[in-house]
DNA sequence: AGCACGCCGACT
DNA sequence: GTCGGCGTGCTC
């Protein structure tokens, strides 16, 4: 077993095969698979994955791996397995599946640099470039790109003078911290102490103090808190008493924090019953989907605190998955109260080290319980007991670049490994889930009540269109304005919501109706308060905001749309006393300011809490007793057959924020479409009515949960490239696919062009199509080579969310 | 992805 | 005649 396959980090069609290498003598053994290595590949060196070990090899000479990269794996074989499964299911390389399945500080850094050769002496260089490269000094590839250094340099390298080198290296390192050990037992020092003279006091006291503490201790503590001196402590380590260790720590985003301890809740009726079945699976080491269907308040998350302590107890582990966890706080407290540091925490608000040092953690089974967003569905458990995907129906466990996968998909896959159970929970289940508990291939678990019987918020749908016409051209309808005030009165907490960042959504000029939009996307461009700019959110183009119509030089060019920014002026205008919090991607930028933000909140410092997405879920505070929806229907506008599911589930989350507690709740939404179904029903909180009348409209319209999709998305600078070769594309699936798929295209992509290049798009609905993968890989295998030269740019997303 | 090899146009 | 364009193919 001398020879390792190795998968280069390499992503591209030609390299997505394993590469054998002979493993050196010396690490015969020591490299075994799911070992991330450095290999010569080419004249580069790149890192790798071992993903097996054999005797043999097809290939006649092999090369060395130049080194290894990690003592331990930080694969195990489940998760070899598990990126095979990601590669086939998505179409994306191995590599980009081994890479998704690990933090970002493990992905490699690769430098290029040019330094003396070998033999060489710098007097073989001209005199313009031995400074360069006095004392062994080199110099970067892109330094010397920047200084237009390159044809001298490679000149010399072919004479044999200069050579060009390639280093992997780790993105960043391990967090150590220095300690100081006494290096002899208490008697030792003791010893130690009657030889040092007399007159070096300060290393008899450190002695003592070692004597009476013989456990390492923080270098920096021994001097900065405990007044030793520095020289005392290199005196003594110079004579053999202490030394000096370098010990691993943790960067611990939570060390400041203290969690209260809590203790299992008792449960209700409802959820015993929802909780036995799960338990039964878990004992028996079953591998069973539950969909756990609870309104908002119903008590889904002590479902699960318990589930895993059953599972804990038992001596295996549990994943939970949250939306965006950054974003819910309050449900790391739940998960660090209950099982204090046995929870490792992996969500995007980290820096990569933090999270890079909570995956250790549960690398070196120090953790139990990992939380996290969409990527901690790949924590490195080896005996899963159960994974709990809480907010199911969240569009943020789909990834959106390669390999793109869904997390629920992947935790299925491996509680399939596992034998073990898997939660699915929601107070809105996405009706794919939905549909699946209904045929039975999930089982149904079901809170239809909130705890302590606290009725579901009273909620009140305002016709904006009505307040128009009656003369009330605020953003506020008066009965919503009239509930703040109350509300402001009574000292109790408002929630305003509004699904829009910025300041103004686009500008317009009344003159000729001129929008202005990003010259190279066809999007219209944001409007933002804080630089006065106007902006592309596609490709990032600025420019400064018109004061005249560039159409038409009328000046009654105005802000259409509101923004966060622009509710909060106008409530300081009409309501100068509230206090106003407002959370947006503007606002929550900084790390740590999301949570600064909710403290604030919540500590009762703030009366409105206002803002976007990020405050639709999670959010638990009992002195909220108003939501408000500024604005109902802008999702529903979006070109995309979930719209209105969104719609619906978004409405029912943000209404769930209200009166969770004693105090009653109440919602108000305003809209403009009144009448729409999805509105109507997350008004009456009715979801079962709400699935039907979409189950039907999906059925009519063929799309998922009855079909599943594949888009198929062409782009180039040229547009009737991108529409030539969609239409081959078409054509060339159309002819593969069988009766009951539906092939649609080509057609412009709802943003038809993004940074200059022209987006088509072929769509294909099918319902069982096992030649389907295989055909969509000749198309990526035919099209993706011309990728470079033309600029042509092919990308394949099965079962994708967004339909952009 | 990089990089080398290789075959055709405009220039010291 | 060469320098250099980027098309083609290879990396164990």
């Amino acid at each position: 077993m001398n020879i390792a396959s190795v998968i280069v980090d390499v992503p591209a069609k030609q390299t997505d095969k394993p590469f054998d290498y002979e493993i050196p003598e010396k690490w015969i053994g020591a490299i075994v698979p799911g070992m991330r290595v450095i290999v010569p590949f080419g004249p580069r060196r790149v890192q790798g994955f071992v993903i097996g070990l054999k005797d043999h090899s097809e290939f006649e000479s092999l090369r060395e791996i130049q080194e290894p990269m990690d003592l331990v794996p930080v694969l195990n074989s489940e998760l070899l397995g598990l990126g095979n499964w990601l590669t086939e299911k998505t179409l994306s390389f191995k590599i980009s599946a081994y890479q998704a399945m690990l933090p970002a500080a493990l992905k490699a850094k690769y430098n290029k640099k040019v330094k003396l050769a070998q033999g060489a002496s710098i007097e073989d260089l001209p005199e313009s470039l031995r400074h360069y490269f006095e004392g062994d000094k080199a110099i970067g590839w892109e330094d010397a790109v920047k200084g237009g250094l390159v044809p001298v340099l490679q000149k010399q390298a072919a004479a044999g003078t200069l050579e060009v080198l390639y280093e992997v290296r780790e993105r960043l390192g391990k967090k150590h911290i220095k300690y100081i050990v006494p290096l002899l037992p208490p008697e030792g020092l003791k010893a130690k102490y009657e030889e040092v003279s007399g007159r070096a006091a300060k290393q008899k006291e450190l002695l003592e103090f070692f004597i009476g503490n013989p456990e390492p201790i923080e270098a920096k503590k021994l001097t900065n808190e405990l007044g030793y001196s520095q020289s005392a402590v290199k005196s003594l380590v110079d004579r053999g008493c202490l030394g000096e260790k370098e010990l691993e720590v943790y960067r611990d985003p939570y060390e400041d924090r203290h969690f209260p301890k809590t203790a299992p809740l008792k449960l209700t009726a409802a959820q015993k019953a929802a909780i036995s079945p799960v338990k039964a699976a878990i004992s028996e080491g079953r591998h069973e989907v539950f969909l756990l269907y609870g309104v908002t308040g119903s008590g889904k998350t002590e479902i699960y605190l318990q589930s895993i302590q059953d599972v804990i107890e038992k001596g295996k582990e549990a994943i939970v998955l949250v939306p965006e966890i950054s974003l819910t706080p309050q449900m790391v407290e739940r998960f660090k109260g209950r099982f204090g540091a046995e929870v490792a925490v992996l969500h995007s608000g980290l820096s990569a080290g933090e999270k890079y040092d909570e995956w250790r953690k549960i690398q070196r089974r120090e953790v139990k319980v990992a939380v996290g967003a969409r990527s901690a569905i790949f924590a490195p458990f080896e005996n899963l007991g159960i994974i709990i995907i809480d907010e199911e129906h969240e569009t943020s466990y789909k990834q959106e670049d390669m390999p793109r996968y869904h997390a629920r998909d992947a935790a299925i896959e491996r509680g399939r490994n596992h034998a073990c159970p898997i939660i699915l929970g929601s107070a809105t289940p996405s009706l794919e889930s939905f549909a699946r508990a209904q045929k039975g291939v999930y089982s149904l678990l079901s809170l239809p009540d909130r705890m302590n019987n606290q009725p579901m918020p009273e909620v009140a749908i305002i016709d904006m269109r009505e307040e128009m016409r009656s003369g009330n051209r605020s953003m506020f309808s008066r009965k919503l304005f009239e509930k703040i005030e109350d509300r402001l009165g009574k000292k109790e907490q408002i929630v305003l919501f509004l699904n829009k960042r910025g300041h103004s959504s686009f500008v317009m000029c009344r003159d000729c109706g001129y929008v202005m939009g990003c010259p190279h996307c066809d999007i219209s461009l944001t409007y933002h308060r804080r630089n006065e700019q106007m902006k592309c959110h596609y490709c990032g183009y600025e420019t400064h905001v018109p004061l005249q119509c560039p159409e038409c030089l009328s000046d009654h060019i105005r802000y259409f749309g509101t923004g966060t920014q622009k509710v909060e002026e106008e409530l300081g205008k009409l309501l100068p006393h509230a206090r106003v919090v407002r959370m947006d991607m503007d606002t929550t930028g900084r790390k740590g300011s999301h949570e600064r933000l909710l403290k604030e909140f919540s500590e009762g410092r703030a009366d409105i809490l206002l803002g976007t997405q990020m405050i639709a879920k999670g959010l638990d505070f009992p002195n909220i007793t108003l939501v408000g929806v500024l604005s109902a229907d802008t999702m529903l506008h979006i070109p995309d057959f979930r719209s209105a599911e969104k719609t619906f589930q978004l409405l029912t989350q943000v209404s769930g924020r209200a009166g969770r507690h004693e105090l009653p709740g109440e919602v108000v939404i305003q809209t403009y479409t009144p009448e729409h179904y999805s509105i109507e029903l997350a008004g009456s909180q009715n979801y079962d009515v709400f699935y039907q009348r979409e189950m039907m409209s999906r059925k009519v319209h063929k799309y998922p949960p009855f079909y599943y999709l594949a888009l198929v998305t062409v782009s180039h600078g040229q547009l009737m490239k991108a529409v030539s070769v969609t239409e081959q594309i078409t054509a060339f699936l159309r002819a593969r696919v069988s009766e009951d798929a539906v092939v649609l295209g080509p057609v412009a992509s709802p943003i038809p062009r993004i940074n200059d290049r022209y987006r088509y798009q072929c769509l294909v609905k099918y319902k069982r199509e096992p030649s389907l993968p295989e055909n969509l890989k000749q198309v990526i295998d035919r099209y993706q080579k011309e990728e470079g030269a033309s600029g042509l740019q092919v990308s394949v997303d099965i079962n994708p969310f967004l339909l952009m």
